[in-house]
DNA sequence: TCTGGGGTCCTAGGACCC
DNA sequence: TCTGGGGTCCTAGGACCC
């Protein structure tokens, strides 16, 4: 099930008056890039992935918008709660795509396309967003039918999708026989390039391929899911709860940063940022990873794995100080990201104080300090995160979290009982 | 017009353990 | 002094998905 045109429906809803015309959201600024657009859009050209500068070539009365992530999460959540009425036995790919396994529901002599219709109509009718839906025996043929179900432009008008597709034997076999192997899943630009290599172009040409012969130029793995996708069959299972195994943060700048402190300065705020979604979650990180890319293209990574669990702001970005050390700034730096990894659960995730508290660490490493300050700062941290949950994100902030905006926006919604009433005191 | 930000998985080499 | 084969974990990079 894929919903279309997701986060622009969503734009629309919030605001009919945008209803008709052609909304994309995404980056408004030169490096931006579109995330998704209405029809109305899409009949310009204007397509998901593209430059937002090209989108407003092709169409000059492209409306952009920011986009609202949390709002999306929310309709998400929405349609996930459909979903689950139907199945438990769901998997969401993204925002607003879900796998659902049916077979529980033909067992129990329900007509699974008849649920989709049903499924369908509820969208529609509890949240006013359309979707296309593809039932079939696996994951393949589904995720091929959900896209054939949408809506498409041909010669610039719009013909409606029907909505479910159901994917028999005979179709099965035509669209092996027809597709190129880019509609397959995991076959991207680089991967596409190299069969074409190998005078590969068709889902039909990779038939009869040998597994060994492929591997050698996509790797072994790639090569048996080929092999697989090519005969039809693919066992992957529909998996509920899939634990989160990475989460970050990463900017890209619409003007490169040139030197360390203007890195620092970035890196504080994305430790922030990285910290927090960690505590919201009742996660702690093992791993943390630096990523820059330099205007030329140049993308380099630094990670270290630590033996305790990371939460705090101060202690990830002392770290990430130590990672973007490491890194040469030979130039101007276009985008900075921090990821954590080695995700656990914090409830159980002991704590090591040292004693004294406030006692000078043992040693100079980054990981030394960088524990010392995890554990000092667990208890206050804990502390502004209960304040911060009973009177609003802006009721407490550390000093170097607040910058000369952020007070005066606080100052005038009147939540800084205790703060400035000047916001430049 | 060369291009975001949220993620997942794979590969290859190295260090290390038994 | 040199050597296997099983395994795990870490690091860096790349490709792909929405």
């Amino acid at each position: 099930m894929d919903l279309d045109a997701f986060f622009a429906s969503v734009e629309v809803l919030d605001d009919p008056s945008l209803a008709g015309r052609p909304v994309a959201v995404g980056g408004a600024g030169e490096r931006g890039v579109i995330a998704s657009a209405s029809y109305e859009a899409r009949r310009y050209g204007v397509r998901s992935a593209m430059s937002t500068v090209r989108a407003r070539r092709l169409c000059p009365s492209l409306i952009v918008l920011p986009g609202r992530f949390e709002r999306y999460g929310e309709y998400s959540r929405r349609f996930h709660e459909l979903v689950a009425a139907l199945t438990p036995v769901y998997e969401p790919l993204g925002l607003d795509e879900v796998f659902c396994d049916l077979r529980s529901l033909a067992r129990l002599g329900a007509d699974p396309l008849e649920a989709a219709h049903d499924l369908r109509r509820s969208l529609a009718d509890e949240l006013h967003l359309r979707c296309g839906i593809g039932v079939a025996r696996n994951k393949l043929f589904a995720k091929l039918a959900s896209k054939a179900a949408k809506p498409r432009i041909e010669g610039g008008r719009l013909l409606e999708g029907e909505g479910v597709v159901w994917v028999d034997a005979t179709t099965e076999e035509r669209w092996l026989e027809t597709l190129p192997v880019r509609a397959l899943w995991g076959v991207g630009p680089a991967t596409a390039a190299k069969l074409e290599r190998l005078g590969l172009r068709a889902v039909r040409d990779l038939r009869g391929v040998d597994a060994a012969t492929l591997a050698r130029s996509v790797g072994p793995s790639m090569a048996a899911t080929l092999v697989a996708f090519a005969a039809g069959e693919d066992d992957r299972e529909v998996v509920t709860d899939r634990p989160l195994k990475s989460l970050g943060h990463e900017e890209t700048f619409a003007r490169s940063l040139v030197g360390r402190d203007a890195v620092s300065g970035a890196l504080r705020r994305q430790a922030g940022v990285v910290a927090r979604t960690l505590r919201e979650r009742d996660l702690v990180a093992r791993t943390l990873t630096v990523l820059v890319r330099f205007d030329d293209g140049l993308q380099v990574s630094r990670s270290q794995t630590v033996g305790y669990g990371l939460d705090d702001e101060g202690a990830l970005l002392e770290l990430a100080e130590a990672l973007a050390g490491s890194v040469e700034l030979a130039g101007a730096v276009r985008l900075l990201g921090l990821h954590a990894s080695g995700l656990r659960a914090r409830a159980g995730e002991g704590v090591q104080l040292r004693l004294p508290l406030g006692a000078p660490a043992l040693d100079d490493a980054p990981e030394d300090r960088a524990r010392a300050r995890q554990a000092e700062r667990a208890a206050l941290r804990d502390a502004i995160d209960e304040v911060r949950r009973r009177f609003g994100r802006d009721a407490l902030a550390t000093a170097g979290e607040l910058t000369d905006d952020g007070v005066e926006v606080a100052t005038q919604r009147g939540r800084h009982p205790f703060g400035p009433a000047d916001p430049t005191a």
